[in-house]
Order: C-alpha cells, then structure tokens, then sequence
DNA sequence: GTCTATAACGTGATAGAC
DNA sequence: GTCTATCACGTTATAGAC
C-alpha cells in the first residue's frame, strides 16, 4: 500500500467514525504512521482528503445498494434486502453523520452524501413503482424507507443499542408487506 | 433578563443549532454579549453550561410532544397531530443533531436526549397500543415513528430540502392509516 | 517523498484587577 | 459580578532541510 492509499485508509476510518470535523490532521498522521510533510504532500489540504474519502465512501455504498435494489427479483424481495441487510448501527450511517457535520457547510464535502442520497432515491423509486397497488405516492414511500434507515440509526446511537434500528426497519417492513395494518380496517 | 438568562439563551440558540462541539465559550459570550469573567462566574465549564441548555431543550420539547400525543381525542388524530406537526427541517431536530456530536461521550451531556426519545417512546407505545387493530408490535411501530422524523430531518438537511421530512412523514402517516398499501392485496 | 521546525490562530480555562 | 490579561494546548498549514 503506497503511503497515499496508507493516508486515504486512516482519514477513511477516522472521518466516517467520529466525523469530519472531529478529525485532525494529527490524529490521522499518527494512525497512518506518517509525518506531516506526507499527508501535505500528498493532500492540499483536509477539505480535499475529506472530499476524495467521501467519494470512496460514497462508490463504496451505492455499490452495494445497486446489488440489492437491482437483483432479479421481486420488488418485495429487493426491498426487504435493503431493509434488512447487515448494518452497524451504533456506528452510525458513513453518509448521514455528515448531515450535523460542519462539513455540510463546504460543498465539495457535502456532494458525496447529496449524490449517494439521490442515488438510492432513485433505485427505491423504481421498486415501490414497480411493487405498488394502492394509492400512496412512490416518493413519499422513498422517502420514508431512507429515512427510517437513517433516523434508527440516530435512535440506535443515541440510547447506544443496536435494538433501535432494527425495531424501525421492522416497523416499517411489516407495514409495506401488509403484515401490520392500523386503525379502522380498511376497505 | 439576568446575565445568567442571557447565556443560557444564548448557549441554548448556538448549542441548538450549530451542535455543542462546534460551538465555543467565546462564540457564546460574543453572542450574549458578555465577558469571560461573566461566563465562568456562572458557569463552572462549557459542559455544565451545556447540561444545563440541553435539560431545557429536552423539557421543552416532551412539553410539547405530551401535548400532542396525550391530547382528548382519537389514537389516530393524536398521532397525526404529532407526525404532521411544525418542524425546521432544514435546522435538525435539536437533541437528535448530538446522535453525532462528540457531545454523546459524555454521559452528563448524553442523558437528555435519552431521556426524551424514551419518554416520547413510552407516549408513542400508549397510542399504538391502543390504537392497533391486527398484528405488529407496537414497539416497532414507535421505533419507526421516531425513526421517520430523525431520518426525515437527516435527509433534509443533507438536500438542503425541506420537502424531504415531509414526504417521509406523509409516506408512514399514509401506511399506518391505511390510506397506502403495498405489495399483493392484503386479506 | 519524507522529515522536523515553526507559524498564526483558536480553544477551554484561570488570575486578579475593578 | 464583570472585566481584561494571560495560559497551556491543539489545529491547520507552511518552510526548508535531508
């Protein structure tokens, strides 16, 4: 690994972990093993090694949700793939922590999570279109699946337990699926 | 309004918005317009001043969630009034912003957003308990509620966008009261 | 390319005058 | 109670030797 990549690797960790702006130079140096003169040979600057990890980060996940909102299969199946695939919830979302990050404030960091967002907005839009039966409007639903993603993660962080997330998804699975109704029976 | 009231306020508007770790003791004293002397004569440090701010955002807002989910009418209308309540979703929601400050480290400081996501549980869980006519736990139900905001406020700041909380809000509002259904007819 | 030295500035907090 | 002065330290970045 070039001492580049070593440096990108250490900021990747560190920046998705605690934040960007939670962040120094020092403290990714000391976890790359390397001194100053590389980390500003190599980067101009922290707004810049923060925009290259996020794109990283961002390729990294929307990799992944292409492979589970675009399998062959049903929309029903490819959703609850999503819904439920394997997460780290008391770590948080790599993308969505950014949200109260002031690095929010500096469109070149505040991209990466905008286009990731976008993205999935997108390919979850396709699903409940194609899945859908009765009335309720896909982007309504598209919103609402990203955002029980994204707030269980602030709930699970929160009361540190990883129980919050999954109850979310759950919640919401179970009323996409129609094994959950509410109120008046419907009709 | 005593000096003390002034910083308070003041601390309260910048912890609120911009987060409490990117906020320092002298953007506070600018803001109330007060000397140093001032501020630690009344404060013994930036994290009891903050204790304290947040104890009050937290009272404030199970004021208002108790309020509206506690109110004389139907489980269905108490809960819309909660979901389609006002929000600044472009500002986050002011204890779920501190799921990613550096602020959740300290327990002092970590225990007033605790203790209003589990009482604002603990009100959501009387409604879906009594409300709910066919299968689904209420606790995933409440998780997603809760859910549904924070991630609505995330995705909202991230596009800069109110309409996304919104339309997230509207997608779980519209499942739960059966107004959407997904996937094949349920019987 | 990588190092150490240093700069200019901000942070959280204390001291002591008024 | 409130002020100004000061402190020890950390941050982001540059300079210049090797």
């Amino acid at each position: 690994m070039s001492t580049r990549e070593n440096i990108l690797a250490a900021a990747r960790e560190l920046f998705t972990s605690r934040g960007y702006e939670a962040t120094s130079p020092r403290d990714i140096m000391d976890r790359a093993q390397v001194g100053q003169g590389s980390l500003y040979h190599h980067f101009r600057s922290k707004r810049q090694l923060g925009a290259e990890v996020l794109q990283s980060v961002c390729d990294d996940l929307l990799g992944v949700g292409r492979e589970q909102l675009q399998a062959h299969t049903s929309p029903q199946e490819r959703l609850d793939g999503y819904l439920h695939a394997d997460r780290d919830a008391l770590a948080g979302c790599r993308l969505g922590r950014f949200a109260y990050d002031a690095a929010l404030n500096e469109q070149e960091l505040r991209e990466p999570s905008r286009r990731y967002f976008l993205e999935m907005e997108s390919l979850l839009m396709a699903v409940f279109t194609e899945m859908e039966q009765r009335a309720g409007k896909p982007e309504d639903l598209t919103a609402c699946a990203l955002a029980v993603i994204q707030g269980g993660y602030v709930l699970s962080r929160i009361h540190a337990d990883a129980a919050y997330l999954r109850r979310a998804v759950e919640g919401f699975s179970a009323l996409v699926s129609g094994r959950t109704t509410c109120g008046p029976p419907v009709q």
